[in-house]
DNA sequence: CTCAACATTGTTTTT
DNA sequence: CAATGTTGAG
């Protein structure tokens, strides 16, 4: 870039409407800032307006300007907004992404400093378990009883605190292996890293812990990088680790241009290093940092605010904010108890079902749960309604297995040496390489210190293994051979259709002939399809490891099921904080072991939850609960308790009404009936799931048609006995029909109730 | 070597 | 109750 742009004349849109904490953030460009922001009091948009205001003002070009998030949605989002403040000025933001994506670009350009080559590839999860599994077994250590994910997790935690296999703590490294030292947690990480650098490969960790360790021993590094970022903006800092803020820390101090955003209120990933501390001692870090509270809210009506902070409150050791709004009162927190897990997602169907009604779109709702398990019911309830909804989260389009196969082909192709995916594809689909054949590969690959891939090339060439095998081998070594050159002047994306059809990959879904396999065979269509969008296979699969995004777009109208930890930073007009009851929420693990510092990032979580909500929050909680296929009673979360009496409005759809619930905690220990297998007994709970116990439930609930299959015709193309098919459940025959609502026998799913327009016939 | 029956074992949250 | 891994028979 040769100049700046001509200074505009008009003035700056972004700074009009902030109010005066937001301006000063806005506007304080210069020293260390810290901004407070809680939920909902416009904190991304004085962050994009703090970065335009920068580049407006010609304090800095875009390249100069490093601003971190934390998730790949945030960092879209930013640009995104800044595309509209400023407009084609923005464009070469290139130090705009989450901290992985940033150092990640860093370590490419620097990777021989760690021994790595600039075309390292990132393992992923899958990748990572299947290389510590190795280690642990060279190590002769029983993986049972010391399992892979053991390891994953403590690696991680090391990582995230920046701790290289020497630096880790001999306690903890103790804890882990035969009690050797060859055969410690930190040996194994040592060995495991080895095993990475021999594959040109860094897992998540790395991006940060050696960008870290090449600013260590190589200042000129650093010293540039410092020259280069003028400003450094920070979202989401609650949410930093060590191994971030010392990278931070690092490149901030040149500048000292730097502005943290955060709340200590919605901290809610402890469980994966970050630190709260960090916000709290950054005015100790950057002595003379200026402290920004943004408190007022624009988001949520006085009923839920007030309902978030009086929840919040029964936290210790906060910083302390005081959130407020100007608009009207609107409706307390609902708080509603209810019989069972279906009878909640019954509920809420109908709630939602109302709302649509009345006006709202289904985009501006939401059931926000705990746990992933609890998607479950309401999706079984909302096909069967034929409500549409989407789930966030949960299982992303690059961790499926079809597409990580497909993608195990594509690597073996690009990079030779890589042994991992190697492995991976060897005998998928079936090719009769089994352990016996990849062991005897594995012994050679090791006697003549070659990549997987290359010792197979000479394995073919000798007698040691059966016929079979053998040509089964020579076979894919062509293959590969083949593809590779082919690789060379086909367009990637055809080359992806060219291997999957060639290796028999897509034969091997297409000889099942089950929902299942036609849904992954649409996935392997989609991959190649989204293949074309990048410029080379390399910078697909950048995208692939850093951006695991599913990014299926679909413009109807859907209700979004997703986990409270997926909702932070969105909002909702109308929202549904389900499973409300200890056990479930907070969860049994933070109960169990974490003490109190657990249980206040669950109330934290409480709070990010109810802070989602602009109009209404409901927050249901069930007397009976099914977790892996056992009823247990449930008694209402201590949150619902929490909540400011004033400005929630409890009902129950169960016979006694909440005095049902009174009497159940009344009833001593609050925990006794929760255990599993105890309290009231199995025989009741079965009972009781049955309905065994009629009277406690509520009739008009049970007998009331859910609202839009009443009055609707039944399509006339459907008789019993046709053949139709459907998305979820696969094929079925219609076994009877009850207006628009059909009674479907499926192969697979069994027998099911759904509304005629989700199925067609065959 | 493959498949299928059987046993086991988790179950929060994710870049 | 899954989903995953293990074992044993063909």
């Amino acid at each position: 870039m040769a100049s700046l742009p001509a200074s505009p004349s008009s003035a700056p849109a972004f700074l009009a409407g902030l109010n005066a904490p937001q301006r000063e953030a806005v506007l304080t460009t210069e020293g260390p800032v810290l901004i407070l922001a809680g939920a909902g009091t416009g904190k991304t948009r004085a962050l994009t307006a703090r970065l335009a205001h920068i580049l407006w003002s010609r304090l800095a070009f875009p390249s100069q300007i490093l601003a971190v998030t934390f998730t790949n949605k945030a960092a879209r989002e930013m640009r995104h907004r800044m595309d509209v403040l400023v407009g084609e000025m923005a464009e070469g933001l290139p130090y705009l992404g989450t901290f992985h994506a940033i150092a990640a670009k860093m370590l490419r350009t620097h990777a021989a400093l760690v021994g790595l080559e600039p075309n390292f590839t990132i393992l992923d999860t899958d990748d990572q378990l299947r290389l510590l599994k190795q280690v642990i077994a060279e190590a002769n250590i029983d993986e049972k009883r010391w399992p892979a994910k053991q390891l994953a997790s403590m690696i991680d935690r090391w990582k995230n605190r920046a701790e290289t296999p020497d630096k880790v703590p001999p306690g903890e490294s103790a804890s882990f292996g035969d009690g050797t030292i060859a055969g410690s947690g930190a040996a194994l990480y040592a060995r495991y890293q080895q095993r990475l650098a021999a594959l040109n490969t860094a897992d998540f960790g790395d991006l940060l812990l050696h960008m870290l360790t090449i600013f260590a021993e190589h200042p000129d590094v650093l010293t540039a990088y410092r020259k280069r970022f003028k400003y450094i903006l920070v979202d989401e800092y609650q949410d930093t680790n060590v191994a971030q803020y010392l990278w931070l820390r690092l490149l901030a101090q040149e500048s000292r241009n730097i502005a943290c955003v955060g709340d200590d209120d919605q901290s809610i990933y402890s469980w994966r290093g970050a630190q709260v501390t960090n916000i709290l001692k950054f005015e100790a870090d950057f002595p003379g940092a200026k402290v920004i509270k943004l408190e007022q809210n624009y988001r949520s009506s006085p009923h839920i605010l007030a309902a978030a902070n009086g929840l919040i409150a029964h936290n210790k050791g906060r910083l302390g904010k005081g959130l407020w709004t100007d608009r009207n009162a609107g409706d307390p927190v609902k708080v509603i108890g209810v019989w069972d897990g279906p009878e909640e997602a019954r509920i809420v169907g109908e709630t939602a079902e109302r709302l649509s009604r009345d006006g709202s779109s289904l985009n501006d709702m939401a059931i926000l749960v705990r746990a992933q398990f609890q998607t479950r019911e309401f999706e079984d309830r909302f096909i069967a309604i034929g409500l549409p909804y989407k789930i966030v989260g949960g299982f992303r389009f690059y961790e499926r297995v079809e597409i990580r196969d497909a993608l195990a082909y594509l690597r073996v192709i690009a990079s030779p040496a890589d042994a991992l995916a190697f492995e991976r594809i060897a005998n998928v689909p079936k090719r009769g390489l089994g352990d016996k054949a990849m062991a005897k590969l594995h012994a050679l690959a090791r006697a003549i210190d070659r990549p997987l891939p290359a010792a197979a090339a000479q394995l073919v060439e000798t007698d040691e293994q059966t016929p079979a095998a053998r040509r089964a081998m020579k076979g894919l070594i062509a293959d590969l051979a083949r593809w590779r050159e082919a690789s060379a002047t086909l367009p990637h994306a055809e080359l992806a259709r060219l291997v999957l059809e060639e290796s028999g990959y897509i034969a091997m879904y297409q000889a099942q002939r089950s929902t299942e396999a036609d849904g992954r065979l649409e996935n392997l269509v989609e991959l190649t399809r989204a293949m074309e969008d990048y410029p080379s296979l390399t910078a697909f699969l950048e995208h692939v490891s850093l951006v695991m995004e599913n990014d299926a777009s679909d413009a109807s109208e859907k209700l979004t099921i997703m986990t409270l930890h997926a909702a932070k930073g969105l909002e909702f007009d109308h929202v549904f904080l389900v499973g409300w009851e200890e056990g479930v929420f907070p969860s049994q693990r933070s109960l169990d072991e974490g003490g109190s510092a657990a249980l206040e990032e669950e109330r934290r979580l409480a709070y990010v939850g109810i802070t989602r909500a602009r109009r209404t929050a409901t927050v249901l909680h069930a007397a009976n609960r099914r977790i892996y296929g056992q009823w247990s009673p449930a008694i209402p979360s201590r949150f619902v308790g929490e909540l400011p009496a004033a400005h929630v409005d409890v009902t129950s759809t169960l016979s006694g009404g909440p005095s049902l619930w009174r009497a159940a905690l009344a009833n001593g220990d609050p925990f006794g009936d929760v255990a599993r297998g105890t309290g009231r007994g199995p025989g009741w709970t079965r009972a009781a799931s049955v309905g065994g116990f009629g009277t406690n439930r509520t009739p008009e609930i049970n007998v009331r048609a859910s609202a839009v299959s009443v009055g609707l015709k039944g399509r006339s193309d459907v008789a019993i006995g046709t053949k139709v098919f459907h998305t979820k459940f696969g094929a079925g025959v219609v076994a009877a029909i009850e207006g628009n609502k059909l009674e479907i026998n499926f192969e697979h799913a069994g027998v099911k109730r759904v509304l005629d327009s989700f199925i067609e016939v065959v």
